[in-house]
RNA sequence: GCCGAGGUGGCGGAACUGGCAGACGCAACGGACUUAAAAUCCGUUGGACCUAACGGUCCGUGUGGGUUCGACUCCCACCCUCGGCACCA
């Protein structure tokens, strides 16, 4: 009699056992090749929804699979724990972010013991423990003595509603709030950077890693190199010591179009050159601009503004003189605040021309151009004109000889800009790893000493947010000493980004309770860098930018020997329910925990592998996961079945015994391949397809009690990585040893695994005539007769000529008639 | 607007390098088992048409064109969905 599966039982009970047996605890063994698989850790918000487990799940089986590849597999789980989230919980609901964030924590590991992962708990992480941020406080001061951290006044995003300033990267569409969607503003605040810029061309490129490409896009557009000139243009005013005033273009060649120069409403050098008689004016917009959202003023859609100074440049290159402008459109924060504008070639110039009635001239003709005025701007490359020596060039050419000409006679400079910006850490929250500086009015900015760290984040501090750190209220924490003179002086009260403690923690499990440095050096030359990392591609201009800056700046100050923190990147889609993606508001969040309760773990995780290709992620339907339990419902009974029944040492049929075999060396090589490219989805397929025959032989009885075994053990091996907890048990009940997970994947044999036989198809003009079975090494020769044999055929070609024959070694004949 | 991914039965999806479109699963329908239902097992299932039946013909992978003996697959133009970026000079 077989039993029941209850996974219920079954799955709690190997859950514990490889828990007391350490079987995921892993070392440094130089043995084995190692493999250091990573999944993005979660952030510590309190329920793990099926969206964890989309990430957690595929990536635990690829784990396995390295290890039953034979690979010392390194494949640890921790917390992203500080941050926004926790503070604002603390304060809606009146408890410590540290206990709050605890119980999350507590009820997180629990939901991820459930899944049945083969995470090496003994490496947890939590990133809001004063061990773990002692070390991001330490590598902070590293960055700050290599000269990567640096304190100054800029113009940064602040977010009202979370009373906090935002990087760039954390600025939706240059507007919102990442965390809350409120409308940002602009304000002018002394801040912590990192020189993420000094990298630019480096994170640019990803010739060194193996990542999909549209992240290789998505980060080469957020860091947007242009190669320019920067045009110098002749400032010659009383009581005004500038002499020139430089734009950053990426156009030289049209700079003999330029009808008018715009500078942002804030460039410094407004104040300086407006003429008495447009102060008021030019006093008004500024003001105007500067009441406007960042929103409003960003709009492409709203309709150029501006106003004219007073004041006028000499074009270098022509000797005109051209009047200067403001306007909004024009950013202070990219190239020099300062653009030239050329109207018939530039779209914005030519909107802003139009609707203050500026000349238009063309420099770079359309095709078939003949004097006539523009519609609309001509952006593309043409022949120059009215450009004086560089008529006639092509536009292209010509951009290099005026930059040429430009920088012999000094009137500008080849240069290079980026969108990227320098990556701004501090934060006015509380909860965060204090930045570990301090302010002393004889010495300045002075680094906490190595030996005083960690600056802990003090438990008693007022947490509500007022524009200004907590901490700033904490006088206990705030008053300190100088390290350097002892005189009396204050700590920074400002916390780091949360993606600071994430652009490092990879390291951290490499050695994860050594206590006198963030890593060992010799454990994170065993286990770096990361083989495999996986998680969702909204991380790529944030964590994962952050995290390659983080690494290339710690190689250079030489501490890490290594300047790629992962070597190969795969990003899973996105589950959604009922076509929307999961949200609270929405009410449509798939709970995970009622469904592993009900069918188990590995129900769950093979149904997420079977939804669709694991990057581009799919529908969780509560109906198709029970046919993911009926599959793992008819394995068990399957192999149960098959143990019990007495089958003969040497099969009745040999043909069906040899067919087994064929389809279990297939199965083997198709399973193994589809793991090792996450393709999850067809790799079940598969193991489904075996399973049914498997089925059929079993019902019909023409195996051997060998190659019956043999197929059995395939599957129990190829499906162990999905199913831990089935395979395991079902192993046990096979009468092998324990474990399952310390087997290796059977090999297949290529002789077994190919077709013997194969339909072979007989095609006339393209279109399927007939199929016949033949031997899979039927020649061309045979293949042409036995096609023209077949009475089907005959009857086809009935008074029609024979004009050609295709032949497709292994598939099919085409015969072409007329 | 720009960049990227995608569009295949009632649904999720498969199809290696241009060679049998729809694997595998869900749902649905029919049958077996059952007093009955659930569960389980067996079968049918892209559309239209021809045939008493066996079987066969035509159409069909977002739209329109092209290349080819042959196109879901390659090329050109376009439509739609999703993701990212967006006054970056």
């Amino acid at each position: 009699m077989i039993p029941r599966y209850t996974p219920s039982e079954i799955e709690p009970k190997w859950q514990e056992k490889w828990a007391a047996d350490q079987l995921h605890k892993v070392t440094e063994d130089t043995s084995r090749p190692k493999w250091y698989a990573l999944t993005m850790f979660p952030y510590t918000s309190g329920d793990l929804h099926i969206g964890h487990w989309y990430a957690m799940a595929p990536s635990d089986v690829h784990a396995r699979f390295k290890r039953m590849q034979g690979y010392n597999v390194l494949h640890p789980m921790g917390f992203d724990a500080f941050g926004l989230p926790a503070e604002n919980a603390a304060i809606k609901r009146g408890i410590h972010p540290l206990t709050w964030t605890m119980q999350n924590v507590e009820n997180m590991r629990r939901q991820l013991k459930s899944i049945g992962a083969c995470y090496d708990w003994s490496r947890e992480v939590v990133t809001c423990l004063p061990e773990y941020y002692r070390w991001t406080q330490w590598l902070f001061l590293k960055l700050l003595e290599g000269g990567l951290a640096y304190r100054a006044k800029a113009p940064v995003n602040w977010c009202p509603n979370c009373q906090t300033v935002l990087a760039n990267e954390q600025v939706i569409e240059g507007v919102r709030c990442e965390r809350c969607d409120t409308a940002v503003t602009r304000e002018d605040r002394e801040q912590w950077f990192f020189r993420i810029t000094r990298y630019a061309d480096e994170l640019a490129d990803h010739s060194r890693i193996e990542w999909p490409e549209r992240i290789g896009i998505m980060q080469k557009n957020w860091i947007g190199r242009s190669d320019g000139v920067e045009i110098s243009f002749g400032l010659d005013r009383s009581g005004v010591e500038e002499k020139e005033i430089r734009v950053f273009t990426t156009r030289p060649d049209t700079v003999f179009g330029v009808t008018f120069l715009v500078l942002a409403p804030e460039h410094p050098l407004v104040a300086k050159l407006t003429s008495p008689e447009r102060k008021t004016q030019v006093e008004e917009y500024i003001a105007a601009s500067r009441r406007q959202t960042e929103i409003e003023r960003l709009s492409t859609e709203k309709e150029k503004t501006g106003t004219f100074i007073g004041a006028y440049v000499i074009n270098k290159l022509s000797g005109e003189r051209i009047p200067l402008w403001i306007g909004d459109y024009v950013l202070l924060s990219y190239g020099t605040g300062a653009v030239m504008g050329v109207p018939a070639h530039d779209s914005r110039d030519f909107d802003f021309a139009k609707r203050f009635g500026m000349p238009i001239r063309v420099v770079v003709a359309p095709p078939g151009w003949s004097g006539e005025e523009l519609e609309t701007a001509h952006i593309e490359p043409g022949t120059m004109v009215n450009s004086s020596q560089f008529d006639g060039l092509p536009s292209e050419s010509g951009k290099e000889a005026i930059a040429d000409f430009m920088e012999k006679k000094g009137y500008g400079k080849r240069v290079v800009s980026y969108h990227l910006r320098d990556w701004l850490i501090s934060r006015q929250r509380y909860w965060g790893a204090p930045i570990p500086v301090v302010y002393c009015n004889a010495c300045g900015i002075v680094p906490v000493p190595e030996t005083d760290l960690p600056v802990l984040l003090p438990a008693d501090a007022d947490f509500r947010p007022t524009g200004e750190s907590p901490l700033l209220y904490c006088r206990s924490f705030v008053n300190t000493s100088c390290p350097r003179c002892k005189g009396p002086a204050r700590r920074e009260t400002d916390t780091m980004d949360t993606f600071m403690c994430s652009s490092w923690y990879f390291l951290r499990y490499a050695s994860p309770g050594y206590d006198r440095g963030p890593f060992d050096a010799k454990a994170l030359d065993y286990w770096l860098p990361v083989d495999q990392y996986t998680g969702g591609a909204e991380h790529a201009v944030m964590h994962l930018l952050y995290a390659r800056f983080f690494i290339k700046a710690i190689r250079d100050l030489g501490l890490v020997p290594f300047g790629e923190p992962f070597t190969r990147l795969f990003n899973q889609g996105i589950i959604v329910a009922q076509k929307h993606k999961m949200s609270k508001s929405r009410g449509n969040v798939v709970n995970p925990d009622s469904y592993v309760s009900e069918l188990g773990a590995d129900t769950v995780r093979a149904y997420l592998m079977f939804i669709g290709p694991w990057e581009q992620g799919g529908e969780w339907d509560d109906r198709g996961i029970n046919g993911m339990s009926r599959w793992l419902n008819r394995v068990w009974h399957l192999v149960l079945q098959g143990q019990e029944t007495a089958l003969p040492g040497v099969a009745p049929d040999q043909g069906a015994a040899r067919e087994l075999r064929h389809r279990t060396h297939k199965t083997i090589k198709k399973v193994t391949e589809d793991l090792g490219k996450f393709r999850y989805n067809t790799m079940l397929a598969c193991l489904m397809e075996f399973s049914n025959h498997l089925g059929k032989v079993l019902a019909e009885g023409y195996a051997d009690a060998q190659s019956w075994r043999e197929a059995s053990d395939a599957l129990l091996l190829l499906l162990a990585p999905t199913a831990p907890h089935l395979a395991e048990e079902l192993w046990d009940r096979t009468g092998h040893a324990y474990s399952i997970h310390q087997q290796h994947l059977p090999q297949w044999d290529e002789e077994l695994a190919a077709e013997e036989q194969i339909t072979f198809v007989i095609q006339i003009n393209g279109k399927v005539r007939d199929k016949v079975m033949v031997p899979a090494s039927i020649s061309e020769a045979e293949a042409r007769d036995l096609a023209l044999s077949q009475p089907r055929v005959k009857a086809f070609l009935e008074g029609k000529q024979l004009a050609s024959v295709v032949y497709v070694p292994q598939k099919l004949v085409n015969l072409v008639v007329k």
